[in-house]
DNA sequence: CTCCTTAAGTGTTAATTATACATTTCCAAA
DNA sequence: TTTGGAAATGTATAATTAACACTTAAGGAG
């Protein structure tokens, strides 16, 4: 490839990933302890810099992998944060992403192997850099993307209850809702099955399961349908 | 500054701007005939490169004024495009952003200079790179960001009328809209002044002139009101 | 000076959607 | 068999949105 723009600054292009999860209680977000300088020991979101051969999706899907063997989930760009001294030891420009995953699908021992964890979104360590302005910005898009498509799907198990469900809206959205609307609403959507089978751990009726029906759902879309909560 | 991260591979980061502005008709963006290789002559999204000591909202600002001779104005973060052979020249990863303006405050003698046009978003010629796909997205986005704020105000003359702000609001929207319901939400906001004067040039009977009450709106969005339209 | 033309200005009703709210059912364990 | 605890369920009211058509004002033409 020709140089043509030969007088311009090149910088350094970091990726950060901001990985949401949730576990039936709280919504979390997948930290690691950085394991180089700067700040080598303090809580980081999984970074890492972009590639000559790579474009920013592929990047974040990479150093995602690296860093907690996760693998082939729904990433999606956020920001480019580029404050002049945001990394002390060198200018950098970082893409924050951000992703959902089921946080039991993942290998715990993967995720431990690199000293990942699981922090609450209401009990997060200090950050280097400006890594908590991210997860600030990522949870704001988290709402809004919320509230207008069944994006939290991705969040739960395969098989979930209501219960579930409102749960990880009330945590997305910092909020408690009205159970009876909450449901009244999901079934209106009708991107759901509901299952013969019951989960028996909550109580001892039991609660029936779900599961997401990606097609019914993907034919809405198609339709032209916006999801509101 | 020590240099941390030697290894890494360097790329440069350029800004491209998508302005736009409205005529009282149609919703327009301002492209200029790119006048350096690749691609020299073509139609082109202002753009240009960060460089070291600037963060990007920074360097969004210098580019469009640099071109265009506009100058401060609201501009925004759009989104990272960082395709692997995007610029054929050389390994680039723009970051668009987005601004609007006010087509007749702007010095129409200083865009000439620059070869600048506004194109309207219903006809635009063919551009370099991906710019097409940079202007789709930026689109997209304003009516989104239509629906939540009155934005569309930085596009009109301090004055107007009702009409030409809800043809602003249809050319952004790209549908037509009941004139009743349109004035009813608008007036239920309560942030237009109404003025005495009349504009006499749209027809005999002459339509009255609003302004934008920059000071009850600031009171509202503190209260945290939520324009839906 | 009367009539015509043209866009401005104006409210009501029906339909839909959102919210608030309490009781009964089921099952396992004691 | 009783009991405790969460699951399941529906309705009435309020709020919002959508649909809809006639009158008014004023300049220009005849």
């Amino acid at each position: 490839m020709v140089q043509k723009y030969q007088l311009e600054d090149k910088v350094l292009l970091a990726v950060d990933c901001i990985i949401f999860g949730f576990d039936e209680e709280d919504l979390k977000i997948l930290l690691i302890k950085r394991n180089f300088e700067p700040e080598k020991g303090k809580w980081s979101l999984m970074g890492g810099f972009l590639k000559r051969h790579e474009n920013l999706n592929i990047a974040a899907n990479r150093i995602l992998y690296q860093l907690t063997g996760i693998e082939q989930i729904y990433m999606e760009q956020l920001y480019a944060f580029s404050e002049v001294d945001r990394d002390p030891a060198e200018r950098t420009i970082s893409v924050a992403y951000f992703a959902l995953i089921n946080i039991k699908e993942h290998d715990k021992a993967l995720i431990d192997k690199y000293s990942a964890k699981w922090f609450s979104v209401t009990e997060l360590p200090e950050l280097i850099f400006d890594h908590s302005e991210m997860i600030t910005k990522a949870i704001k898009r988290l709402r809004y993307k919320t509230s207008k498509k069944p994006i939290g799907f991705e969040l739960l198990p395969e098989k979930f209850t209501m219960r579930q469900l409102q749960k990880l809206y009330e945590s997305i959205l910092g909020e408690k809702l009205d159970k009876r609307n909450f449901i009244n609403k999901i079934n209106a959507l009708d991107i759901l099955i509901k299952l013969e089978e019951k989960d028996m751990n909550s109580s001892r009726k039991g609660s029936f399961l779900y599961q997401f029906d990606a097609e019914k759902y993907q034919q809405k879309v198609e339709e032209g349908f916006s999801f509101k909560l």
